[in-house]
RNA sequence: GGGCGGUUAGCUCAGCGGGAGAGCACUCGCUUCACACGCGAGGGGUCACUGGUUCAAUCCCAGUACCGCCCA
């Protein structure tokens, strides 16, 4: 055994050395099990500019104990892990960088310089996330660590864009997009965010042509966009309007003269009834747009100033500043109506931080539409589950209205398209720029200079590849044949559409099978008002700050403990606080064990146990163990944290430790052998059964119960449950019962509490007398007794408590509160009257008592008399007392 | 506007057809020989509201109110 135990855990002296233990020994590695079933996790890869947050701490966690267990269950077990490139965060990051620096600037030092600068970057600060993954004990095989830029994972990306290209799956198309004009990309429906802001509407008027005085009014939140109207939009049934259609109105300040159209998308009910309509500016008119045959016209540069479609004086105006113009002009024309104050929203890029505005390019797309039906298959069918289950809504919803899947992006750092043009346009996508210019020369019958698109792909295009590229796909790898499909994915719910989705197209379509059996969605993190953590608003909780506060372990407690499905997590540091004690608890429970000479005994055999008590605590393990099991394999794990807690705290410590104190004390030397075993054996089970979710403390406390040589506890099998003594567990339960009893009535009766009282007992029958016997040592240390007499009569001035058949009198010569001890039956009656009545009340209705299963019938007729017997006896010492 | 969820002890939340629970906070008592990051005892709830189903509803169904989140 190694040194004695201190008084207190120190997470921060033992974390790091068990980490690079288990590390270094290549614990965490895949593979080394065989003959066992693999058991499959990838991890949402974090972003390589990203560090650990709360969100990251809880997700991780959770896998980590999925893992730890399944390793401990016998499986083979991989965590893969890594990380994504996350083109635009990543780009932006180093472009920061050399601006800070003094560096040249991206576009001045060219393409392959910047990559360079971005691959020195990721060398020497990216990934620092990976680090903080270890400090939280996460036990991932990072000898297969992976990123999504690496070559293998390249070469994935790269058959998918050529294979689905050739399947006609990828294709190029001039559509609108959300434009970042800050970063100068297109970027995804999902990295949009809604902001609700107080803006205006203001109405224009536009003449009608060739009819003096007549004028059509509109209304729009960005006049500038006006400059490129190319029709005004009426319903068809509306009357105001209806003889308007097919005329002409003249756009104010362009001069143009644009079509009045009937279209059901404009609402007579909103505004005047009349919408203007820019096609190549906004989604719905793009819509209606093709449907009338409007002419597109692109009014912005990439950065969102006016280009050379509009009149010359607001050309080069940024779109806010052409707006202030436009309004102006409009009202020096008269043709400025009215302005309203509204609140709308505005889609803003989240990265880029501007608005975003519907811009007119040519990009590539996915067809996530046909990609998508099997993927909803699998899930209506049950071979990809989500839990909760009510995620499927979300998945549904989402993959039934897909859209095309815009994936390029105008950026460097990522996967550049594999296409190359032509002189004429051609496009030939290929594997290489050789093969691109074999297909050149085939097509054109002479070798022509071929170009290649500028542009990246998304990265969750990559990240789509996750869990097979991660294996070495395309390459017919073992480990692909092995471990995939995975069983379980983690993730939080706002990524389900972001990330879920497109696994499931991708691997289906190339895998030909899911790539996880369950996708576990989990709550956000908040802080304790229930707000996002966000730094704006600098209510973020670091969890490395909390680690080293508190220790890894009291996190990871907290956050399983926290983490019931479907609900968001309030944390709060108290919280964390409260498990770093129960860290505490388990330790100190260690130091008594250690203390009394709880020397593990490998050859105990639970079964073989005599003690009652020894019985009991190994019933009443077995049943923690099942439960822990149960809950972590139905992923509720918050019940598996609150199993343990309550056995650990609830039952070994305040219990089994106690009634042990005055067994060692005893004369018994075979039971208190026995005892000392069997704390050993329960206190090595929990060690074991903690450790998925509290590794550290469990590590630390292993090396001490088990001493030099043992199996490293990452790898102790988990263990099986011992069984229930249903004897034993009536038996300790009476004797709780009769102490705590005895406890409450001399705290309620204020007897003090280093007074040592006798017990008077009255009608207790054979089978309490003899537990009584058996206890006495136990019951008397416990509830502080050093007389125990059964008595025919009892004694006057006794406070008097009913348990079961018996009554236990508490004599206090010449000192007991009459009026407190009457007040305290009198209580303990009506308390006794209510159930009664309630319960009397049930059986008396004969409907109950015909329709209700007859166990249900009997339970309450078993707890009416029980409550009756009890207030019976309860007004018998009432009446004693009373005499006097 | 559409979808999803919530409303249980002062706070944060479990439970979800048959005896209202936990942690924290609060009150009282305790240098009890593992632990004051502790020990013992206690107070505190028409389980949002209104109907319905049922022998039985905090739990199932419908509606109302309020509060969130996501998508328009």
């Amino acid at each position: 055994m190694a040194d004695k135990l201190d008084k207190t855990y120190r997470p921060d002296q033992a974390e790091g050395a068990h980490y690079k233990r288990w590390e270094e020994g290549g614990y965490f590695k895949c593979g080394q099990r065989p003959d066992a079933d693999p058991f499959t996790i990838v991890i949402p890869p974090p972003n390589v500019t990203g560090s650990l947050h709360m969100g990251h701490a809880l997700n991780n966690t959770i896998q980590d104990v999925m893992i730890r267990y399944r390793r401990m269950a016998g499986r083979d077990t991989l965590w893969q892990p890594g990380m994504d490139h996350a083109g635009i965060a990543t780009q932006m990051v180093v472009e920061r960088k050399l601006a800070q620096e003094g560096n040249q600037s991206r576009r001045d030092m060219g393409r392959d310089a910047f990559i360079e600068k971005v691959w020195e970057w990721k060398g020497e600060s990216g990934g620092a996330i990976s680090n903080q993954l270890r400090r939280l004990g996460a036990s991932c095989d990072w000898s297969r660590e992976r990123f999504t830029m690496d070559d293998g994972l390249s070469k994935a990306v790269l058959k998918v864009f050529v294979d689905l290209y050739r399947e006609g799956l990828i294709y190029k198309d001039k559509r609108l997009v959300n434009w970042d004009p800050a970063l100068e990309t297109a970027i995804s429906d999902l990295e949009v965010q809604q902001v609700e802001t107080k803006g205006k509407m203001w109405f224009f008027r536009y003449p009608v042509e060739g009819e003096d005085g007549v004028f059509l009014t509109v209304g729009t939140t960005r006049p500038e966009t006006m400059l490129g109207d190319t029709g005004v939009c009426v319903h068809p049934d509306d009357e105001r309007y209806k003889h308007l259609v097919g005329k002409n109105v003249i756009l104010p300040l362009v001069g143009r003269a644009i079509p009045i159209v009937a279209d059901s998308y404009a609402d007579p009910e909103t505004g005047t009834g009349a919408v203007k309509m820019t096609p190549a500016h906004d989604f719905n008119d793009f819509e209606v747009g093709k449907r009338q045959n409007l002419e597109m016209i692109n009014i912005l540069t990439p950065q969102a100033k006016l280009n050379e479609n509009v009149p010359e004086k607001y050309r080069g105006m940024d779109r806010f500043e052409a707006r202030k113009v436009v309004v102006e002009d409009l009202d020096a024309l008269g043709l400025l109506e009215k302005i309203e104050d509204i609140d709308h929203s505005i889609p803003y890029g989240d990265r880029g931080g501007v608005p975003i505005e519907p811009y007119l390019t040519d990009q590539w797309y996915v067809d996530a539409k046909t990609l998508a039906k099997p993927a909803i298959e699998s899930v209506e069918q049950g071979r990809t589950k989500f839990v909760p289950e009510n995620w499927t809504k979300t998945y549904y919803e989402w993959m039934r209205n897909i859209q095309p899947w815009c994936v390029s992006r105008q950026l460097w750092w990522g996967h550049q398209i594999p296409a190359w043009y032509g002189p004429d346009g051609e496009t030939f996508v290929a594997h290489d720029a050789a093969e691109a210019q074999a297909a050149a020369d085939a097509h054109y019958g002479k070798t022509v200079e071929l170009t290649r698109d500028e542009d990246v792909l998304d990265t969750w295009f990559s990240s789509a590849l996750w869990t097979f590229s991660t294996l070495g796909w395309p390459d017919k790898t073992p480990e692909l044949d092995r471990y995939h499909p995975t069983n379980v994915l983690v993730t939080g719910f706002d990524i389900i559409f972001f990330w879920v989705a497109r696994m499931m197209m991708m691997t289906l379509h190339f895998m030909k099978t899911e790539p996880f059996e369950t996708v576990y969605v989990h709550a956000l993190v908040r802080d304790e008002k229930g707000q996002k953590m966000s730094k704006s608003k600098g209510n973020v909780i670091d969890p490395l700050q909390l680690i080293d506060e508190y220790g890894a372990d009291s996190l990871r407690f907290t956050l399983v403990a926290l983490a019931a499905a479907g609900r968001d997590i309030k944390l709060s540091t108290q919280r964390v606080e409260g498990y770093r004690n129960f860290m505490t608890k388990l330790w100190n429970a260690a130091r008594f064990c250690e203390m009394n000479d709880c020397v593990l005994d490998e050859s105990f055999d639970p079964a073989s146990a005599k003690e009652t008590v020894n019985r009991w605590i190994l019933g009443e393990l077995g049943k923690t163990r099942d439960a822990v099991t149960t809950a972590i394999e139905t992923f509720r794990f918050n019940e598996s944290a609150g199993a343990l807690y309550q056995f650990v705290w609830g039952t070994f410590c305040d219990w089994y430790l106690e009634f042990a104190k005055p067994l060692f004390a005893g004369d018994d030397q075979a039971a208190a052998d026995e005892t000392r075993k069997t704390a050993a054996f329960v206190l090595e089970r929990i060690l074991r059964l903690m450790h998925p979710i509290a590794p550290f403390v469990t590590a630390e406390l292993w090396n001490h119960v088990k001493g030099e040589g043992a199996e490293d506890i990452i790898i102790a099998a988990w263990p099986d449950a011992p069984a229930v003594d249903a004897d034993a567990e009536g038996e300790m339960g009476w004797v709780v019962r009769l102490v705590s009893e005895i406890r409450s009535a001399r705290s309620e009766m204020n007897v003090p509490p280093g007074t040592k009282i006798s017990l008077a007992i009255q009608g207790m029958g054979d089978q309490a007398k003899a537990w009584l016997e058996r206890h006495a040592s136990l019951i008397s240390t416990l509830a502080r007794a050093e007389k125990i007499d059964h008595v025919e009569a009892m004694p006057e001035g006794a406070i008097q408590i009913v348990v079961d058949e018996s009554t236990v009198g508490i004599p206090l010569a010449g000192v007991i509160d009459l009026a407190a001890e009457r007040a305290r039956l009198e209580k303990a009656i009506a308390k006794a009257d209510g159930e009664i009545k309630k319960i009397a009340g049930k059986l008396g209705n004969e409907k109950f008592v015909a329709n209700a299963p007859e166990e249900v019938v009997q339970e309450n007729r078993d707890r009416l008399a029980e409550e009756q017997a009890q207030r019976d006896k309860l007004a018998e010492a009432l009446s004693r007392i009373a005499a006097l």
